[in-house]
DNA sequence: CTAAATTGTGAATAGTGAATCATAATTCTT
DNA sequence: AAGAATTATGATTCACTATTCACAATTTAG
């Protein structure tokens, strides 16, 4: 049976979704084009009407995954204003976000990515650091609010954020998801806020 | 010209070193047979004399890491006797360990090291979870010589122990090394002491 | 409605990498 | 030193995957 023809804009779309989708599952290594196309409901030819090549497929994944992380801070943002209950929702939102969409870590840390393709990489490089940006500053007018130390070097306890997710992920992905993320992510909390929260 | 004839022994060691090296700078997608023969100094063909096939190369690796990992808590078992000070041990050890082999967390985080492969995938958890075991005893240790909070979940803490070394490793890896991990460990643990010491 | 543009299809191509095998060179045994 | 055992080699096979291309179907424009 034959795809019903669709204009190349909402393609991309899917086409990156189900990308995004596979890699999730099945990991970078398992992201073939034939098996991008057949989520999508096409054959895998057809797909080079749409994007140039697989390399093309990637970027756009890359970016989707940046849009999607730039967001979930904006609105952690809207949501709060002081500087510890932004990290907590932070915290949650993304123990949520990275144990529904398991291709985060994938995308983060196989090298697969990126072997070969040093744009590629400093991209990749570009979102974590992005991120950790965004972090240090909510820990920095936390530090001018009073709500955190001012010994608390704001970079190395972003790195120490991350550190709540990071490693939960991995183990939930090995251990095929028997690790429970947000249970950790809600444990590790409290101790956190110890370390970074003026006292009282 | 020709290899000089080696007993498959020694070869043997020779190829799993020289898949972790190459793993450590090329990444684990970048690992093939022909790569390794290179590396040793064989042709492709030879390496089938000493392993049945890739697989059982991967897995030799996979042994020669959580012998490396166990080696180096033992080590600073014997070394010091309070958990603080084994902690901080421990953790400076890994962070100089990650920062010298590459291939670590190349390996532990790769989906192309069990894709497809329930039994690899469930080695390389086994190897984390053994070390989380490890650090959560030296925890429970420090709570009963009461160095710790009795507050604090040992297997949480142990996870955000992994944190000041994880994310520090991805960076060190996206960043080409410009990301200093050995300083982040350094103002990291400090932090870390705050959220797990007893007070005083 | 017709022609042009767009999208989908199947077959073919080319590159890659793992694995096999017959054969050659080397080392070991006796 | 001669034969057996071990290791190395090059050619080759096999499977897999990305990509291209001529052609078919479908949508859009005029």
């Amino acid at each position: 049976m034959r795809a019903q023809k669709t204009e190349s804009e909402l393609r991309q779309q899917q086409i990156v979704e189900a990308a995004l989708e596979l890699i999730g599952s099945e990991g970078i290594n398992a992201l073939s084009i034939a098996g991008i196309a057949a989520r999508v409901g096409i054959v895998p030819s057809a797909l080079y009407r749409h994007f140039k090549g697989k390399d093309e497929v990637l970027d756009a994944v890359l970016e989707l995954l940046q849009c999607r992380l730039a967001d979930s801070v904006s609105r952690v943002r809207e949501e709060t204003k002081d500087a510890l209950p932004r990290l907590q929702s932070l915290l949650m939102r993304h123990a949520r976000m990275l144990s529904e969409n398991r291709a985060i870590p994938h995308v983060v840390f196989s090298d697969g990515v990126y072997t070969g393709r040093p744009e590629r990489k400093a991209k990749v490089a570009g979102i974590i650091l992005d991120y950790l940006k965004k972090i240090e500053q909510i820990l920095e007018e936390g530090q001018q609010e009073g709500a955190i130390r001012d010994d608390v070097v704001p970079a190395t306890a972003a790195v120490m954020f991350l550190g709540m997710i990071l490693p939960a992920a991995v183990l939930r992905n090995v251990t095929e998801g028997r690790f429970d993320m947000i249970a950790n992510a809600e444990n590790a909390w409290p101790v956190f806020v110890r370390c970074i929260a003026t006292e009282g």
